[in-house]
DNA sequence: GTGTGAATAAATCTCGAGAAAAAATATTGA
DNA sequence: TCAATATTTTTTCTCGAGATTTATTCACAC
């Protein structure tokens, strides 16, 4: 399954298993919105279509569990988890909590390797966002995977697991908001200038104008949600 | 299973079905010590003990994995969550920052019934502790389910549901680390003045004050579990 | 004695079928 | 026509057995 529980979450390792195989196409799919949220997934449809049987494909949606993208009811299966617009401003209050919290120890602990990382990650995002101009879906793609990186860089000499682990559970969830906001609405604030600004303020070590920045950052990603339909937000859609 | 994702930690409803009794009773077993940290924890061997079938186990203990309870590693199988100082301080110092925020929420938004439930949950919590003196086991028990009552009382007007959701699996944690503990030293401090201060600052609405004696509160925790045996804390004991 | 490698043992992972429960449909009676 | 009940269908839950993988034991050479 996964090596350790509080490093799990972004465990993109090759699978060593059929479930965990299962786990990560379905947590990818959920985030995608190929299940959107509310849809209810039943496991015999499901285990032809991840080609797996049916006890495994179950254990597959325990684990989904974990990261609370699927929710299950007891003798009611499972379901994906619901969005609306006030559990994205809970995730986003807390996110902001625990990775400024985050990011304030890392510049006060974080040494020459962690500043070469971060270094090395805000380098690689930058490159992607210069070619993020025309909506190139793949480009998008490697972006959010270099954003996700450049944001773990950040915190990474942090020494709290557990704030990490909460952290990944968060990045994971707002994540899949923006996924499906983005179908509409691409990229359109100018996001590398932000980096920029956040990427300086911490190499300065100046942990009060880096969190303020990152602050601000988080809740920017919160606007463009607000700004959208707000028909894609209840999860209460099913047959 | 749960009835929701994000307050499945103490889903303490009577189980709907056999995956749940079993991950119930399993998680009481693992927080009390009857499975030790780091123990290895062989399907064949635990699906006897809890009169369930094999699948039916496993599915148990991957929900256990959702708790940071257990740990799973794929083909290897599953083990006790390993505990340490270092994680106990980790947890200690996360809880501090996830509880004092929620408790700062609930007093700036608590209302009348908020006010009073923390009345009832301290007027237990006040009744349990008298009993206490002498070291009866099952009042043991039962201050450890009002003490819990009251903190979530404390922080239960907080409107996240994301912070209340990691502070239940962090609570789960640093029960376990203090039950541990409690074998040798039996309720030492004079824990019923801090929560009677706690509960005076908190219905002055003083948040200040409240999150102050909130933070010593959880760090003697810390304290009284830093004085124990350290051979109590390497999981690494196995056959 | 130590280390390498094959053979054995044990555990995990995976699957499909049967039992139990929930949901959907049909039937009956006012 | 509507409501309540009975039947059918669907879905979930549960189990044990077979296939893989990992761990252990034992023999053998160096």
């Amino acid at each position: 399954m996964s090596e350790a529980v509080l490093s799990q979450a972004p465990a993109s390792a090759e699978p060593k298993t059929l479930v965990e195989g299962a786990y990560q196409r379905l947590r990818r799919d959920i985030i995608e919105g190929v299940h959107p949220p509310g849809e209810k997934l039943r496991v015999e449809h499901l285990k032809d279509q991840y080609d797996v049987g049916a006890g495994t494909l179950r254990e597959a949606l325990l684990l989904l569990v974990t990261d609370a993208l699927v929710v299950a009811q007891g003798q009611r299966g499972f379901r994906v988890a619901p969005i609306s617009i006030e559990d994205f401003e809970d995730i986003t209050r807390t996110r902001i909590l625990l990775e400024t919290e985050a990011l304030r120890q890392s510049i006060a602990l974080g040494g020459e390797d962690w500043e070469a990382s971060v270094v090395a990650a805000f380098h690689r995002l930058s490159r992607a966002e210069q070619k993020l101009s025309d909506h190139d879906s793949e480009a998008a793609d490697e972006w959010e995977k270099r954003n996700r990186n450049f944001h773990d860089a950040l915190i990474a000499a942090s020494p709290s697991r557990w704030i990490r682990h909460f952290q990944n559970i968060l990045y994971q969830q707002s994540e899949r908001y923006r996924r499906i906001s983005l179908f509409r609405q691409p990229v359109a604030r100018d996001v590398h200038a932000e980096h920029q600004a956040l990427f300086d303020s911490t190499l300065a070590r100046d942990a009060e104008r880096a969190t303020a920045i990152l602050t601000e950052h988080i809740l920017r990603t919160l606007d463009s949600v607000r700004h959208m339909p707000t028909d894609f937000l209840d999860g209460t859609s099913r047959r």
